[in-house]
DNA sequence: TATTGTTATACTCTATAACTATA
DNA sequence: TATAGTTATAGAGTATAACAATA
């Protein structure tokens, strides 16, 4: 049975991809995109450089995303208060309450998921998850130190 | 408790992308590469119209992964045997191996995980995360469905 | 007429390298 | 000298629309 569950792993993966892209789906917004709001709802206002940091991605990659969300006015840059070089990148008003319809959204998901388990399964099942979680989070960032030794 | 599930499958959906990353690094393989390496594995030779349909893209899009896996000598274009327009689509002897060897790894990699959960608990573990996903395949296709009557 | 795959065109995500303005 | 962000260039994934060959 065991060899099924990377296989329920990668098909959550599918359906939650096509879930979310359902919930921006006529809004200029991709999975990209909404993933610089969310670091900008978790964290506040942020240089570039920490949203390129959070993401893993380059800082040019930052740059357009944060211009196609400038553009749509889903954010903007402001002036860093001490460091000239930087700017501040901050969700505007619509999109803070776009993101809370979201978080909800997803709340409201989470809740209909975990609904279909037996009440007395329920907490098991959320540690089992939480469990996996860590063990897969502890291999990759072993593998990382391996190929990338302490600098 | 139950708001945190979202959470934790968004990270597992992050930490299995780049533990897949890392599987085929230094190959000229992708993401979306691996992704119809798979669907030939699973299916056998296909036309690019099963394959495009399997992973729900173009059949442009299914025309280029196939051009760059043809050119690294991971499939092979065939005639189809009744049908002049198709062409079949199938593994290379050297891609079976890859694709045996990745197949090994995701079940060593499944054992690992199931492992680190108490043995009494993984069987209400798994079918907790089976019922998971088989919810969201669930309201996704009725979502689909909605948008989309039926033709 | 409908379907299979390709050509044409375009947008997005991603990266590295070079450059400018500042620390 | 080092850092923040942009310009330049390039590869990859994705889509739609038009077209050729074949059903």
């Amino acid at each position: 049975m065991s060899t099924d569950l990377l296989n329920q792993l990668f098909a959550i993966n599918e359906l939650m991809r096509r879930d979310m892209a359902r919930a921006f789906a006529g809004t200029p917004l991709t999975e990209s995109r909404v993933a610089v709001l969310w670091t900008l709802r978790m964290s506040g206002a942020s240089t570039q450089r920490d949203i390129a940091a959070a993401l893993d991605v380059s800082g040019k990659n930052v740059s357009l995303l944060i211009d196609a969300l400038e553009n749509g006015g889903y954010v903007r840059r402001t002036a860093h208060p001490t460091d000239r070089r930087a700017v501040l990148v901050e969700l505007t008003d619509s999109a803070e309450e776009f993101m809370t319809t979201m978080q909800r959204e997803h709340g409201e998901l989470a809740a209909t998921l975990v609904s279909e388990i037996p009440a007395d399964e329920r907490a098991t099942v959320e540690r089992g998850i939480a469990t996996i979680t860590a063990k897969l989070q502890q291999l990759v960032d072993d593998a990382a130190n391996t190929e990338d030794p302490k600098p």
